[in-house]
DNA sequence: GCCCCCATCATCCGATCGGATGATGGGGGC
DNA sequence: GCCCCCATCATCCGATCGGATGATGGGGGC
């Protein structure tokens, strides 16, 4: 009994890449490579019209990142899984990918096999992630912090690391001091800490400073 | 005329490297080797004996690190000139070695050309210094923090950086919160910051914590 | 339209910090 | 023997911080 085949849809900026891929799927069995995207927005776009099973994606593409087009996918298309490819795995995007609905997390330097397996994985519903970066959320998980400071606090947590008092922060935002504090407040929920030092020291340590 | 040759000590606990230097400044006119030292004691003792204008030596030997040696060396016989040389100019021993009175610091892959160029310079009391080696001096006098904190201050500071407060800190190391405000005090002097979270900052970018 | 998040602001208050000042004992270098 | 650095301690006090509590307006998602 012959499965249908496996529908991809390649989405990378480099023709090489693309090219590669769509070569080593091609002319593997059970896959067929529906269409190609350079960019975050045609992905989408391809993706609503030829709906594939899989979307190999890559992160880093300019015109449209990739942490958004997955976002996009996901909701527009939910049937559909991302399965990230990407070079590095210490990518800062890592996390923010699998958030915005990223099914798998794969390097480019797999094994072709490994890459087989993975997107059969994927279009079956199961997460696949490679060693590194499930180490990375299962400390994410164990530190349950937000981790995602927004830009206004770490505007505020640099000039804090600078050993600026408070009323200056402000000063220099133009805001009140309160509202310093207000920001200064969250900022140490998200990062699990009680004061400035720790904050910062934190920031420091998840690569947020420094 | 003649100029009587500059003669030499040569300190490597690599015997290939001390046979490469030997035959280097053996082979070249003006210079004599006078004799070969595996580590920092014997150096110390040979350059006693045989009283060479230069001894060339190596940072990192087993048994007798250089920078003792150096003090030593510098101490007993002010006369004679320290050139270092290493394999990496980043170093954690750069600056120490200069302080312990080193008159130079070359990479060992140096071309023979400047190694000749160096020994001359620094029989004549002269200084050299490689420009990764230099660029870090003048940057270390800009900021001159004597950012050699003690074991017992980067205790406190690692503590701090965890958000422990000062009476924490008190109690963990069996000590009176004012002497760790005492310490805190020469902390934010040595690095020039004024508050907790400063001092973890700078501690962070100069790698004294992370 | 409702809800959530973000940025903003305010008030109150106990806890903590940092600066100033001064002091002691021990160890290492000259 | 003297000097310097380090680690230790003490007291005083104004400055700053952090927690609690509550509130408003705007933007984006469902």
């Amino acid at each position: 009994m012959t499965e249908p085949p496996i529908t991809l849809l390649i989405v990378d900026d480099h023709p090489v890449v693309r090219h590669g891929l769509h070569g080593i799927f091609a002319s593997a069995a059970g896959f067929e490579v529906l269409g190609e995207a350079a960019d975050g927005v045609t992905a989408v776009a391809l993706a609503a019209r030829l709906d594939p099973d899989v979307v190999l994606m890559d992160l880093r593409m300019p015109g449209g990142g990739g942490v958004e087009a997955i976002r996009d996918l996901s909701r527009r298309n939910p049937r559909c899984k991302v399965l990230v490819l990407t070079t590095y795995d210490t990518d800062s995007d890592t996390i923010p990918a699998i958030e915005a609905g990223a099914t798998g997390y794969l390097l480019k330097d797999a094994p072709r096999d490994e890459l087989f397996t993975a997107v059969r994985a994927a279009a079956a519903g199961r997460t696949v992630l490679s060693p590194a970066i499930a180490a990375r959320l299962v400390s994410r998980v164990r530190s349950p912090a937000t981790t995602t400071l927004t830009a206004r606090e770490r505007e505020i947590l640099r000039l804090v690391a600078k050993g600026t008092p408070n009323r200056e922060v402000a000063a220099i935002l133009f805001i009140s001091e309160a509202t310093v504090k207000s920001h200064l407040t969250h900022i140490y929920a998200k990062l699990n800490v009680n004061d400035r030092a720790a904050a910062v020291a934190t920031a420091y340590d998840r690569g947020i400073l420094g």
